[in-house]
DNA sequence: GATATTTATTAAACTGGTTTAATGAGAATT
DNA sequence: AATTCTCATTAAACCAGTTTAATAAATATC
């Protein structure tokens, strides 16, 4: 569990008898292509850490996906929404690779901030993370046009293109596959 | 300040003894319409609640304001982004009308963190409460149409557009005074 | 290796916005 | 009261996307 002990300190110092305390708690878990981490009506038990693959965040809109995200390497997800709200999700989780993940409960997540003090200081900076995350799209949705935000995720995370369908980064950019399509061709034909 | 009490306890529960120890770093301030509280270079000092008036959240992108936000009673805001970040503002922060606010120093919220457990939680939960709001934010910007937001903004904040000009209000949705115009014909003569 | 399925592109017609510019209406200033 | 300024509407031309449908290409399945 070596990169999720490098992503919990690149947040903030944790000791090692605090991260070996915070880490017991994880268990290794594994998704084949396809399969499902959540689907709607159900509510969030786990946090999940992605030690390998990718997970894609959805929900079905008359009949298509809508993807909010994909999680792939290091990064710690979960439908936060409906974890922090307490309710049904309304969303997916989604494998699009055989993928690996490390888990720990929602209650675990209690104790161990309930533990230690420089994990719920993790905790709080991972939540102002996600928030500086959200600024940011929402940001991108106001103020960029289709074409610049492709542009800005085929700069941000270029392997993204190598490993997912093109029509589910078009739905996370917002828009339909022939709007993408159209959006490529424009750019190569400069 | 008993507004700003009965918001705070709307989150969690604070003893006496604590919120009076983080009532008295508040300052109440006044700002004529027209006042900026914040301009862009600066670096965030302060975080703020209204007790009366609103104040806009805005960049400047090619002489148009970008509205991000419209602050009015009970709303706890600052430019959160550059405050978290520990960044220079890009951003404005402009009262549109005579406004009353009471804030609190960034050291001084240390302060608060620090001494009171009860007061830290508070900060966590409004922190989760602000992700809430964004997360609804980009989903309404993905899977709303802009006559569907404009409805929407109608429906959960009426008195907005008997207090903001129109074209600030198109702004806050992305679109252009003309473009709110015209979306607003279209649902008269239905 | 042939067939079926999924994914990406293209074309055509359409739509909901944009920009620019002119007009109108209200509010503030003199 | 007249003038100026700000704000909202309208019109016309335009544009970047949409939908639908057909086709092509790549991938998975038998």
């Amino acid at each position: 569990m070596e990169d999720l002990k490098r992503t919990i300190r690149s947040y903030t110092h944790v000791s090692d008898s605090d991260m070996e305390f915070g880490l017991q708690f994880y268990k290794k878990q594994t998704f084949k292509k396809g399969d499902f981490l959540l689907k709607p009506g159900q509510y969030i038990d786990n946090f999940y850490f992605v030690k390998q693959g990718c997970v894609s965040y959805y929900t079905m809109e008359e009949g298509t996906a809508q993807v909010m995200e994909f999680f792939t390497e290091g990064y710690f997800f979960t439908d936060l929404y409906a974890y922090i709200e307490d309710i049904q999700s309304s969303s997916y989780l989604e494998a699009l690779e055989d993928t690996i993940v490390y888990t720990i409960s929602k209650a675990d997540v209690q104790k161990v901030f309930d533990h230690s003090h420089q994990l719920e200081r993790f905790g709080r900076l991972s939540m102002q993370h996600t928030f500086v995350i959200n600024f940011q799209r929402i940001n991108q949705l106001r103020n960029l046009s289709n074409q610049e935000r492709y542009l800005e995720l085929l700069r941000k995370r270029p392997t993204l293109f190598q490993r997912v369908p093109q029509y589910l980064i078009a739905s996370y950019l917002g828009l339909t596959p022939v709007g993408l399509s159209k959006i490529r061709k424009r750019l190569s034909q400069k």
